[in-house]
DNA sequence: CTCTGATCATTA
DNA sequence: TAATGATCAGAG
C-alpha cells in the first residue's frame, strides 16, 4: 500500500528511521511485492520501492521526489564500514545550451540543497533480500561542501558553455563528475561544440563522487557518544 | 524522447 | 580494485 505523502519533515524523518534495521527482503513483503534476483536488470529498484514506501510524489519529473518540502530522496550503497560502493547520480546536464548559467539557478545547486540520504549496506555478495537499510541523514551541504560544489559545477558549465564536447571526461571535478547517462552509446543528443556547430554525442549527467558522499553520511557510522 | 531510479562491467 | 564509461527499466 502506498503512502500519502508526509506533511511535514518531521513525519518524513520518522519514518525513514523507522525503516532503519529492516531488509529489503522485510521492505517488500510489507509492500505486498517480492525482490528481484539482482539489480542487473532492476538497477532502480531499490529507490522506487523506498520512493513508494515513504511516500514520494515526484515520479520522474525534474523536481525534488517531495516538492512541498524541498527534499531529495537518495539511496546509497554502502559496504560494511560505511563507504559508498557507487557514485551518485544528481542529474541530467543539458549540452544544448539550455543550461543555467548560474550555480544558485542550477538544477544541481537545487537538487542538493536538501537530501535525505538512506544508506543500504551490502558487500557484492549479499542477497538483495539482505540487504539492511541504515539510519537515514537529512543533509544540507555545509559551507565547505557548497563551495566545493560550486567550483566543480562552475568548470564543469565552462566545459560545457564552451562546447568541449571532446575534453569531457569524468576525471574533472573533485566532488562532482560528468558521465554518460544514456540507454547506450547509440543514445544521442545534440549539444553545440566550440566552433557553435550542433553535432551529436551521449547524453551526460551530473554524479557525486564517492569519496564526497562518504563524508556526508560518516556520522551515521561513527558510534554515538 | 527525456528524466527518473541507479548499478554494471571493462579498463587503467 | 577503484574509477570511468556503459547500460537497464519505468514514468510522464
Amino acid at each position: 500500500m502506498e503512502q500519502l505523502p508526509p506533511q511535514n519533515e518531521t513525519v518524513l524523518i520518522r519514518r525513514a528511521f523507522g525503516l532503519s534495521g529492516k531488509t529489503l527482503g522485510e521492505i517488500a513483503a510489507n509492500q505486498g511485492t517480492h525482490c528481484p534476483p539482482d539489480l542487473k536488470r532492476h538497477k532502480g529498484w531499490v529507490g522506487q520501492l523506498l520512493e513508494w514506501v515513504l511516500g514520494a510524489s515526484a515520479g520522474s519529473k525534474a523536481e525534488p521526489d517531495f516538492p512541498h518540502l524541498g527534499i531529495e530522496l537518495k539511496t546509497i550503497p554502502v559496504d560494511g564500514s560505511g563507504k559508498p560502493r557507487e557514485s551518485t547520480y544528481v542529474c541530467v546536464a543539458p549540452l544544448d545550451g539550455s543550461m543555467a548559467t548560474q550555480w544558485h539557478e542550477s538544477w544541481v545547486c537545487r537538487k542538493l540543497s536538501k537530501v535525505l540520504w538512506i544508506p543500504i549496506v551490502s558487500d557484492a555478495n549479499t542477497p538483495l533480500s539482505e540487504r539492511r537499510i541504515a539510519p537515514p541523514k537529512l543533509w544540507t551541504p555545509t559551507p565547505k561542501q557548497a563551495h566545493q560544489l560550486q567550483t566543480d559545477w562552475e568548470g564543469l558549465f565552462e566545459l560545457i558553455a564552451s562546447g568541449s564536447i571532446w575534453q569531457m571526461d569524468a576525471f574533472k571535478g573533485d566532488v562532482l563528475q560528468l558521465r554518460p547517462k544514456g540507454a547506450n552509446k547509440n543514445d544521442l543528443v545534440w549539444a553545440i561544440d566550440e566552433e557553435g556547430n550542433w553535432v551529436q554525442t551521449v547524453p551526460r549527467g551530473f554524479y557525486l563522487r564517492p569519496s564526497f558522499t562518504r563524508e556526508i553520511i560518516a556520522s551515521q557510522f561513527t558510534d554515538p557518544p
